[in-house]
DNA sequence: CTAGCATCTGGACAATTGTCCAGTACGGTC
DNA sequence: GACCGTACTGGACAATTGTCCAGATGCTAG
């Protein structure tokens, strides 16, 4: 019983990859047992075998890959060597959202869901909080003068909001950003 | 068949009134056709004799109301004098949502659901971009020293990231931006 | 009053849903 | 070999879905 566990970890894998593809092409919703068992190419049983319900999937699979994707901005930009870099490197980021990965807008699609689940924003609270505390430890190791707990927040809501606009309107440039969003990082603390 | 057109309108506002409140309550797909009806106190025929599908019912509520939400966004901010007042009333409109207006998600909701339906996302582009460009004319007129239509852009995103973000972290002080937001308002052109 | 119209009713219909389960497959242990 | 546990199959089940429609309702015009 040891390579049987191993194979239940693969699917449970392909379980939740099918997951994450499915909320970003037919919404939270749109997600059925039969689809994403059809998607993970296994019999429709293996999804409750896995998981209590399709909701649950839909939890497991929406923390754990929103958390990678916040785990990867996050990283992105700690490895920028100043504040310029950062904002030049987040506007390349978002310049790929949504339309490159289907599944980009599947944080904003658990975060509307996860108001009816309050179990899944526990989850969302934590890698929200997370991802805020990496950026604000960057920015004030980078020499950011204002109070980088606040920026970060509004960083992290500005992200989440351009993906959800451009998927509205892709003409929306990113780059375009670059100079307000600089004034933002190059703060003499205020007047 | 005076009366009766009339009567009919008004059915139709209850349906508009109904998708809304249930889209807030239960997401974009969790609304029914008979949901809707029970709510709005109709019979289930009803829904579709004034609407082809509840979809579209669902986008004919998106539209109109998301319309009008934005519409009051951006009459409130006309209406401040000049652009520290301005930073003042978005934190405060920002404040109430989207605990005390269970449809203040609802263009987020439909933001998402347009990527599968470009008839939606066509009527989104043109109320995006009408709350744009009211935005961009307001910053015109009080000075402000940037791209006004830059701003507008990224104001817009922030706006329906903080709700986005308040959804999931009530903890979220819309005032706490106020800072960096006074910032970005009162530019000097640029280094 | 009759005829005509828009509106609305309430249920029929097939299709799809989440859930559940009896049975099968198969590697590991004795 | 027999046995056990994990993983999986494929279909049954009631419930719910979107859609449609035959008929009732009530106003208006002639």
């Amino acid at each position: 019983m040891e390579i049987a566990v191993e194979r239940g970890r693969a699917t449970r894998q392909r379980l939740l990859r099918a997951a994450v593809a499915l909320v970003g092409e037919v919404g939270w919703n749109g997600v059925t047992t039969r689809l994403v068992a059809k998607r993970a190419d296994v019999s429709p049983g293996v999804v409750h075998y896995h998981y209590a319900s399709v909701t649950d999937l839909l939890i497991a699979a929406c923390t754990e890959h929103g958390g990678v994707m916040l785990e990867q901005i996050s990283q992105g930009l700690v490895e920028q060597e100043d504040l310029a870099d950062g904002v030049t490197w987040l506007l390349g980021e978002l310049a790929s959202y949504p339309a490159d990965d289907p599944a980009a807008l599947l944080l904003a699609e658990a975060f509307l869901a996860s108001s009816r689940l309050p179990e899944l924003r526990a989850d969302l609270a934590v890698l929200l909080n997370r991802f805020r505390v990496t950026v604000a430890e960057w920015l004030r190791a980078h020499g950011y003068e204002g109070d980088a707990d606040v920026l970060a927040v509004l960083l992290s809501a500005l992200l989440d909001g351009v993906a959800l606009h451009r998927g509205v309107d892709p003409g929306l440039d990113p780059q375009a950003l670059a100079v307000p969003l600089r004034r933002l990082f190059a703060s003499e603390p205020q007047a």
